[in-house]
DNA sequence: AACGTGACCCTAG
DNA sequence: ACTAGGGCCACGT
């Protein structure tokens, strides 16, 4: 799949800036395949360096509020998306803080401590996997 | 408009 | 190996 990575110079005064901001982390995050896991930073990476890995986890968490807020099922696996150690560092965002751990382990996916068993292994990274 | 905060990450000491 | 600090981007006062 390719992707119009948005460049931060790409700052006009549009109507919905962040739309398209929002638009392509979960777009990537949709990709992520069920039983595979990545990082903010390898979606930060993949959408052009130049979007801090810190407002990759800002847009899954407007995903998972918007998934909350609607009650139906999440249109964006965010689950599937931990830090660069695979530590769920998000977990305390879903409805219930073992939510994505439960969502991970119905996919294969182990968790010991809050860190995914074989992360490496496990690791989709969307620059290598979509390129 | 400046400032603080946050599901992060990299580089120095 | 461990800890601090800075950089990154979006958002709410």
């Amino acid at each position: 799949m390719k992707k119009p990575a948005p460049p931060a110079a790409a700052n006009q005064s549009a109507p919905t800036p962040e739309r398209n901001y929002f638009a392509d982390v979960h777009e990537v995050t949709r990709l992520v395949p069920p039983g595979r896991v990545t990082s903010y930073g390898a979606i930060a990476h993949y959408l052009g360096a130049r979007h801090g890995s810190r407002a990759v986890g800002y847009a899954l968490m407007a995903a998972n509020l918007d998934a909350a807020t609607l009650r139906r099922e999440a249109p964006v696996p965010a689950h599937r998306v931990v830090n660069r150690l695979g530590q769920l560092t998000g977990r305390h965002h879903f409805p219930s803080p073992i939510a994505m751990q439960e969502r991970l382990e119905a996919e294969g996916v182990r968790v010991m401590d809050d860190t995914v068993v074989d992360f490496q292994r496990l690791f989709w990274d969307p620059a290598r996997e979509l390129e």
